[in-house]
DNA sequence: ATAACTATACCAACCAGACGGTACAGTTAC
DNA sequence: GTAACTGTACCGTCTGGTTGGTATAGTTAT
């Protein structure tokens, strides 16, 4: 590749595209001339629409989990950091954008099978905690907990205003802290 | 309306037709073949599909939220009356079809606005609960929790197997209880 | 050294199908 | 007579995807 960035490019593209002008616009050609290139080259690097919402959902699991990674580096020793790395994880606009994860959501719902690379990563996640702490209701509970308050969110449908955000998810923390010995 | 049913049939036919087909058949077309009605008679009744996708919400509320009102009827008398029913409150999967809260997930991608009832719906069972028991982090999160539980079943992301299902949301209710006092 | 060849990275133009929506004349049921 | 349809024909637009071609950098053979 001359330019190894060039998917990159094209990612940022239809991330700037979804967020500005809506998901329903991330179409081939507005993609195409929103990253400079044209039709004929998006389709080169993503043979398809299906590819460049895969490339997506990947990026956007391999940026979580390197926030996520970078949380547990901070738990070094204690027990069940895994899960703890995962609950203090509340990604920043800029890696986890509401407008790309509705896009993929949506996709999703006509392409259930897109999700796969995220279920696979869930389950490896899942493994980690089980060999860390062993397999307990109240750790699936919690991590439900967590993704409750992040698709709230990102779906616009949290019951409590957005200010108290911080306030919720810190008693998630502080309860999690006081539940995992 | 000489058949007042119509409009369920034609939202029926849209239900079944996610379910079967999927969420990206659901064409103003194939609503109508499935529903027995002409494309006239459907635009009748619902004079776009955007209204057809409003309509389906719609009944998704009123089902659900009928669901937990009379789990509330169970708790009379009790304290947390309101969060309780709402955590005790998981959907049957002819109420809360996945397929068809996908399909309302995905239309809302491209329509945000879409779910404005639902958010209308939200506030006011806050309210409620704000109303029985004043305003406590610990609620939203437990509310969390169980929208976690119900997002990560249909979207079909949740990190514990389909046989623990009924374990985490039994934890949920039995930590509500311990904490709701 | 240079001609022949290959792989990569694109572009412009086109296409076939689908879809939402309109129009409208006619029919049925109460 | 009016509300609730049927039935069909049509339209404008959008979209994903295909095709066939070009430019260029790098590699190989002689």
């Amino acid at each position: 590749m001359s330019r190894p960035s060039a998917r990159d490019a094209i990612l940022d593209a239809a991330q700037r595209i979804a967020a500005e002008r809506g998901v329903s616009r991330i179409t081939l050609e507005e993609v195409a001339r929103e990253s400079g290139l044209s039709k004929g080259g998006l389709l080169y690097h993503f043979p398809g629409k299906e590819a460049l919402i895969q490339g997506m959902l990947e990026r956007l699991i391999s940026h979580t989990s390197a926030v996520r990674e970078a949380n547990e580096q901070a738990l070094v020793g204690e027990r069940h950091r895994t899960l703890r790395s995962l609950l203090a994880t509340r990604s920043s606009d800029e890696v986890l954008n509401p407008h790309v994860v509705t896009a993929v959501l949506a996709a999703a719902a006509e392409q259930p099978a897109l999700l796969d690379p995220l279920r696979e990563h869930i389950a490896g996640v899942r493994q980690q905690i089980i060999h860390e702490a062993g397999d307990d209701p109240l750790y699936w509970l919690l991590w439900a907990a967590a993704d409750g308050l992040l698709l709230q969110e990102v779906l616009g449908i949290a019951p409590h205003p957005a200010e108290q955000r911080d306030r919720v998810h810190q008693r998630l923390l502080d309860l999690a802290e006081e539940l995992l010995q």
